[in-house]
DNA sequence: CTCTCCCTT
């Protein structure tokens, strides 16, 4: 209190001395120059942290834009820029400190460098989304310039490429070359097999070096799809419902909604399965149209609605389309639903194609219906959709040559790092890529493969290994877009982020494993598992892909041929087979769909999925005993959250606390890491997070203490830094929390704030009742309802304490090496009497405290003894 | 004494 107060009479005082100095000056128009050379003083100093982040953000906002247009050297040179103007302006900001920033411009002569123009606003901190695709869009703008010049690094790109590509399946070289025997004793033996076909017949373009709008004319015709647009809109004008096959590069995405539109067939939108993937491809569309994005051409995403009433082509996620019908239930507003890559069977892309095959029969012909798809899974959702035509358009990739490995290695880890080294040595130019599981794996082949070059430095090229997953902070993430310098090569060790979600430039190798992590989801238990599992044929078809973004490319498989023919599955099993569907349930229950056993899904989901949805969202009050949507059902459908979070938010009015509650489950819903844990700096983060957890109350109450600290840190990133908070996610949380805020008007629970621990516990418990769990002698707990034992995970603020509770609850039960409760926090078994008396029996609830319990030591007795 | 593959409302 004191400190802050003596900050507030610095501020002042400062302020009292610049009004001074202004009353000093007698010309007013000096006066305002010199107010705004002031603020402007004041104003860099303040946001210089935030503009870095905005950039670094911005940078990393363009790599992933990258894949989905064709890379063009263009686009990776402005990218390499940014990230150099990144790097020196962290390094100055380091190197001068607290100066003024104005001195050192005085200094030398030269202007100080300043960033690109913020396009947030500093007051609200909200995007301003003209300035921000004003900053996207350049890129294309200074492509098109570019070209004009009379012989370009495009230009001369693209001759070479035409060349290159010119021997299809170019030579496939023995990988036992003799370079090899110098580097290493080992070695893993490739059988050349196949080619991945490319198709690159349209590469080379004819140009016209006039108006760039021109250009971008041109360049629309030169995409695959151009030469098929008659027959295209002839298909659609007679069939209803038409799947669309065309790899990437074909143009699809941004190229058919332009001709629907050009068609006067009316309203058209597109879904994407993610975020940034919509709103690129609508920044694109809308500068191939001309016209300001959110107006003709706009987007809608979670957090953002760049649309207007005069939009006419709408990119959007597929989820943020299924909420539409929540509103509108016919789509009547659409002329056109396009889904766009149906192939990656995201769970609400299925849940959108059972939807929209109803509404097609509902509405005839006042609708049409486009799927698009890659080649995998074409044939299923024509069959889906009572047999609708295909249409099949060439994409545009360079061929790749598949490598099998001779026979089956035992330690594909090791393999891998061998392989990579194998390809340093003998093969040409070019990155690798290496498709590995997880974060873990990962961090143990980048020592593996630092390990194995350590002394090689004068016999060969200096080997870059960066890593890539999705929780990486993003700044780290950033190296792996940096050019590699000459003589050098780089190894990027990924997750399956590298599969669809990023495309990082210059990968010639891909080195397949042949594994991934998967999530499944145990409907008799209510378990969901996170195991490591062999990828299908699809999935390594398109790792190996990834090889021929740029010219030709090579994928070595460390597994057998036979083993890719008779051991893997053909497709991935779609997500709605293996995942939780209460919130799908809900979602249906409340779009009037009643019979779910019958509901026409693409791959029905287990029957059990679907019963233990619709019990738990009876134990929630969600549904009656008829099964039908309740009044407390449709208001916990219009949050964006789990039903079990959604009840505690409509419940949290009970115990005045529904501002604590909503922050919990903001916090909870971004489920991946807000805690930093750098392997060096373990000690330190653990220590930092322990420091949320002090006043006790469980995990819950630490997320709702970290997010208040971060609050009150004005939202600081040097705070998070400090804490081993990733800054990324915490803004997420605090999106997810406005936008949850608003909605409490909507389902009419009243903005309250209450502190008090057992309170908001008793709030959580009223939406997770269902997942409690009661101490046993062995140290391990078992669950109340479908018994079986838990264990709570290490990274628990509850794992080290002194006496275990006797009662739980957890927030999600994950099988990995043992089945762990994430998120717990302690209960009284009264409380479970108090909120669900419909559920629990007062025997169930028998309170044991007279017994002997055991402390921390029993239990490791216990596991000794087993 | 363990890690959290990837997405989305």
């Amino acid at each position: 209190m004191r400190d802050d107060a003596r900050k507030k009479d610095f501020g002042r005082e400062e302020e009292r001395t610049r009004n001074d100095e202004i009353a000093g000056l007698t010309d007013e128009r000096d006066t305002v120059d010199k107010l705004r050379v002031l603020s402007r003083q004041e104003y860099l100093k303040k946001r210089e942290t935030q503009k870095l982040e905005l950039l670094r953000d911005e940078i990393e906002m363009q790599q992933r834009l990258l894949h989905l247009q064709d890379l063009t050297l263009e686009e990776q040179r402005e990218l390499a820029h940014k990230q150099e103007l990144y790097r020196l302006a962290t390094q100055r900001a380091k190197l001068i400190g607290d100066r003024e920033l104005e001195d050192e411009g005085d200094e030398s002569g030269l202007a100080p460098y300043r960033l690109p123009e913020a396009y947030v606003d500093e007051r609200t901190n909200k995007s301003d989304k003209e300035k921000r695709f004003a900053v996207l869009t350049a890129r294309y703008k200074d492509q098109i310039a570019s070209k004009n010049n009379a012989k370009t690094e495009q230009q001369t790109w693209e001759e070479h490429q035409i060349l290159s590509a010119g021997r299809l399946g170019a030579e496939i070289r023995d990988i036992g070359d003799k370079h090899y025997d110098l580097v290493m004793n080992e070695s893993v033996d490739f059988l050349a097999q196949e080619i991945l076909a490319g198709s690159d017949q349209d590469i080379h373009l004819e140009r016209t070096e006039f108006d760039p709008r021109q250009q971008i004319q041109e360049q629309r015709k030169s995409l695959p799809v151009f030469r098929y647009r008659k027959e295209l809109i002839q298909a659609i004008r007679d069939h209803q419902v038409l799947i669309v096959v065309g790899e990437t590069g074909s143009g699809k995405t941004t190229q058919i909604p332009q001709y629907l539109v050009e068609e006067k067939f009316g309203r058209v939108c597109c879904t994407q399965p993610r975020r940034v993937a919509a709103m690129s491809v609508a920044a694109r569309v809308a500068d191939e149209m001309n016209v300001k994005l959110g107006d003709e051409v706009g987007y809608s995403i979670r957090f953002e609605d760049a649309t207007s009433a005069k939009t006419i082509i709408k990119y959007m996620t597929d989820g943020m389309l299924l909420r539409e019908f929540l509103s509108e239930p016919d789509l009547a507003q659409y002329s056109v639903i396009i889904i766009d890559e149906a192939h990656e069977r995201s769970l609400s892309t299925d849940i959108l194609m059972g939807l929209v095959k109803d509404i097609a029969r509902f509405r005839g012909d006042d609708v049409r219906v486009i799927l698009s798809s890659a080649t995998m899974n074409a044939e299923k959702f024509s069959a889906f959709f009572d047999d609708a035509p295909l249409f099949r358009i060439p994409g545009r990739r360079f061929p790749v040559d598949i490598l099998y490995a001779k026979s089956p290695e035992a330690d594909y880890l090791d393999a891998c790092c061998v392989t990579v080294l194998q390809i340093h040595a003998t093969q040409p130019q070019g990155d690798i890529l290496v498709f590995l599981t997880g974060q873990d794996e990962i961090e143990l082949a980048m020592e593996n493969l630092a390990q194995r070059t350590r002394g090689l430095g004068s016999q060969l090229g200096e080997l870059i290994i960066s890593p890539i997953y999705a929780t990486l902070p993003s700044d780290q993430q950033a190296k792996i877009f940096e050019p590699t310098p000459p003589g050098a090569r780089k190894v990027v060790l990924a997750t399956n982020i590298a599969e669809t979600s990023v495309t990082i430039p210059g990968i010639v190798y891909v080195i397949d494993p042949g594994f991934c992590k998967q999530k499944g989801f145990n409907p008799k238990t209510g378990v969901e598992s996170l195991v490591v599992v062999p990828v299908s044929r699809a999935g390594a078809i398109q790792r190996a892909g990834r090889a021929g973004r740029m010219q030709a490319g090579k994928c070595f498989r460390l597994y057998t041929k036979w083993s890719y023919l008779h051991e893997m599955e053909e497709n991935t099993v779609p997500e709605i087979l293996r995942t939780n569907l209460t919130q799908t349930v809900l979602l249906l229950k409340s779009l009037g769909i009643d019979d779910l056993i019958h509901f026409d899904f693409i791959d029905p989901p287990p029957t059990e999925t679907l019963i233990r949805s619709l019990e738990q969202l009876y134990a929630l009050g969600a549904l009656n005993d008829r099964g039908e949507l309740t009044k407390l059902g449709r208001r916990m459908a219009e949050l964006p959250l789990d039903p079990m979070m959604a009840k505690c938010i409509v419940q949290s009015e009970k115990y005045d606390c529904s501002e604590q509650i909503s922050t919990i489950c903001a916090m909870l819903s971004v489920n991946n890491s807000v805690f930093y844990r750098p392997k060096d700096k373990a000690v330190m983060a653990d220590a930092a997070r322990a420091a949320f957890s002090r006043g006790g109350g469980g995990d819950h109450i630490a997320l709702l203490n970290c997010y208040n600290a971060w609050r009150d840190s004005n939202f600081s990133t040097q705070w998070c830094y400090e804490n081993f908070v990733q800054f990324r996610v915490m803004r997420r949380a605090r999106d997810i929390l406005e936008q949850l805020d608003h909605l409490l008007d909507r389902v009419e629970v009243e903005r309250k704030s209450n502190p008090d621990i057992i309170a908001i516990r008793k709030a959580m418990a009223s939406g997770f009742f269902y997942q409690a769990c009661k101490l046993q002698k062995s140290g391990y707990y078992r669950t109340l309802k479908n018994p079986h034992t838990v264990h709570i995970h290490p990274s628990s603020s509850l794992y080290k304490s002194e006496r275990l509770p006797k009662w739980l609850i957890y927030h999600e039960l994950v099988f990995t090496t043992k089945e762990f409760m994430r998120q717990v926090f302690d209960i009284e078994p009264s409380w479970l009497m108090e909120i669900a008396p419909h559920y629990y029996t007062s025997k169930e609830l028998i309170d044991t405290s007279h017994r002997k319990m055991p402390k921390q030591l029993g239990r490791l007795e216990g596991a000794k003894v087993k």
